[in-house]
DNA sequence: CTGAAAGCGCTTACAG
DNA sequence: CTGAAAGCGCTTACAG
């Protein structure tokens, strides 16, 4: 009789159980409790003294199938300290607010099992998710899981041909613009910090290869060398412009796969008492808020994170209104911003 | 026949309809859908057949009524492109993750009206919340939704006699802390950047207050008019230092409401070419990541924010496993960093 | 102003 | 291996 479940639980207290302490119906209560009219203003009172005092709250998946609950939306992302995804979420939560939606978050750290995690938690809990994925696999797994969701281009090439709604980034036109900057100065030596995500393929990174292709095209020769990998961190990308410039000190500018390892590069070149940008020029990639504030400031190509949150969810609603809409790839443009690592009179 | 309400609603696509399709009943459906045993493979098959080509999707509501679904955390922030938030928010999504618990955000920007709305949104679709809530009304409203819940402490004064479960900054101990460690290196003549917020009152925030307390401890002279409101933001405290330094030349450090406000002081002085710290200190609070990255790296009272999420959810999940709990207030101190903008050796 | 009935869409025993 | 019954905790018409 005393089942180890029931133990457990203490047995959740129900609209019934406030009815019978007040003597008078359910729907009573849930008059009561909902501020409906029609109901005696003192039995109103009573219930809700009763229901205070027992501790009573609506359970609200009941309340949710009767009525029609809000539509939720899971929100992915690799890792909210990173400080590209809060401003990414903001647009999310802003757009998402703005239709009555809630939020559910989830961090993956861009691995397989937290992105499959995340997704089997969406499937469950939520109408729709948008965020980053970065496995194939995860991606086949949101498909069979026939929830309606929307990817946020995080730069990974195998993801392109698989069919489901996307807000890209124009790297190609982000570095175009980078480069054609660095040209304009005078430069034409120029080295790349890249993301090491790719490098155990020994493959450059997507931003790598447009990278190399953007350089050609404007006339550049840029020896293989030149563009290494690193870590995606400040210590990464310093370690990187180290080895870099040891190796190659005729290289007059770097591009950085993105801002945290063009900070590294800017440390790099301080502690070697290079100025930034006589000796070294430098541009980073994403436009985060820090990119202001370091010295020299940096040079990079700004993304709109929060309007790449509100197209995903623009994406989501669409798919939900309307289920057998064909596929939406949204494309931003990243937006060249000159500061000090490459302009001196900035 | 045809109400508003369903031409709106295409209807949803139950288990019903997934039955009647294949000829079976609800719970054969049921047993297809959620990969029980004790079903024929063929069937099965079947089912899962239509289920696609129909689109169905289990109710989560109806499902989760019957289970017990899983428990939901609201989590209230000001602003997620705060920096100090993503790692609040990180500590939180974690401590719930690893309960197996749904986390959905909202931002309240710090008003009243998006407090509100936020714990109103909580009270719904919630089992409890944590988070940032910077009016007394707001708390009154939380506490009359029954929702438990455990606020995180921004230094609002009001807030403390409320009685609800809290985790505070030791602020006092903080700036014991800064100033004993600009004594030791010298410095007697100091002065504050503090937080505009509550100076509508015409009275220092509590960060303020505690500051003068702590000088007076430590037998410094402070006059009032070294103590300045100031925005939050950099901006803010670029302008604020600015004006401290031009009517009160003799000051020979700052501490600063919090980092950002800390870097504006940075900027001011080194607009001026005022060496920092050789001719003015500077000392920061929170010790975001970007405190690290400046130009000259600050020194600041370092709060463990992501430990500050993790014991909310502590806080949250005592509450809801024993509901008459007394209150508790966890109480973290902040950590002196010690770096370059108060230790020429650094 | 209040209550009896029906139903929201599922799953969980229980028969067969 | 499959189905008829009961029930999860609410709200929404509908009577009275």
């Amino acid at each position: 009789m005393n089942s180890s479940a029931s133990a457990r639980r203490p047995k959740r207290i129900t609209i019934e159980d406030v009815a019978h302490a007040t003597g008078v119906s359910r729907q009573t209560v849930s008059r009561a409790i909902n501020d409906k009219g029609e109901i005696d203003p003192a039995t109103r009172e009573r219930i809700l003294e009763a229901a205070r005092t027992l501790g009573y709250r609506p359970n609200r998946f009941a309340r949710a199938m009767v009525q029609q609950g809000r539509v939720t939306l899971g929100l992915l992302v690799p890792n909210i300290v990173n400080p590209f995804f809060p401003e990414v979420a903001h647009g999310v939560l802003e757009a998402a607010g703005g239709l009555g939606w809630n939020v559910v978050m989830h961090q993956t750290q861009a691995t397989l099992e937290g992105e499959l995690a995340a997704i089997d938690m969406a499937e469950q809990q939520t109408d729709a998710f948008v965020g980053y994925l970065t496995h194939a696999e995860a991606v086949y797994r949101a498909r069979r899981a026939a929830l309606p969701f929307t990817l946020l281009d995080g730069g990974n090439r195998e993801l392109h041909g698989l069919g489901a709604n996307r807000v890209d980034i124009d790297f190609r036109h982000g570095l175009e613009q980078g480069l054609a900057h660095l040209v304009q100065l005078g430069h034409h030596r120029i080295g790349m910090l890249d993301s090491g995500r790719d490098r155990t393929s020994g493959l450059p990174s997507l931003r790598g290869e447009l990278f190399l292709e953007c350089a050609r095209a404007l006339g550049l020769t840029i020896d293989a060398d030149w563009q290494r990998g690193c870590a995606n961190s400040v210590e990464g990308g310093r370690l990187a412009m180290d080895a870099l410039l040891d190796e190659h000190p005729q290289i007059t500018a770097v591009m950085a796969y993105n801002d945290t390892i063009a900070i590294g590069a800017l440390r790099a070149a301080l502690a070697r008492d290079l100025r930034v940008p006589a000796h070294c020029a430098v541009v980073g990639f994403d436009g985060l808020g820090v990119s202001e504030l370091v010295t020299p400031s940096l040079t990079t190509l700004q993304v709109d994170k929060e309007r790449l949150g509100r197209e995903a969810v623009r994406l989501a609603e669409a798919v939900l209104t309307e289920p057998g809409r064909p596929m939406e790839v949204v494309i931003l443009r990243p937006k060249l911003i000159i500061r000090a690592s490459t302009d001196p009179a900035h």
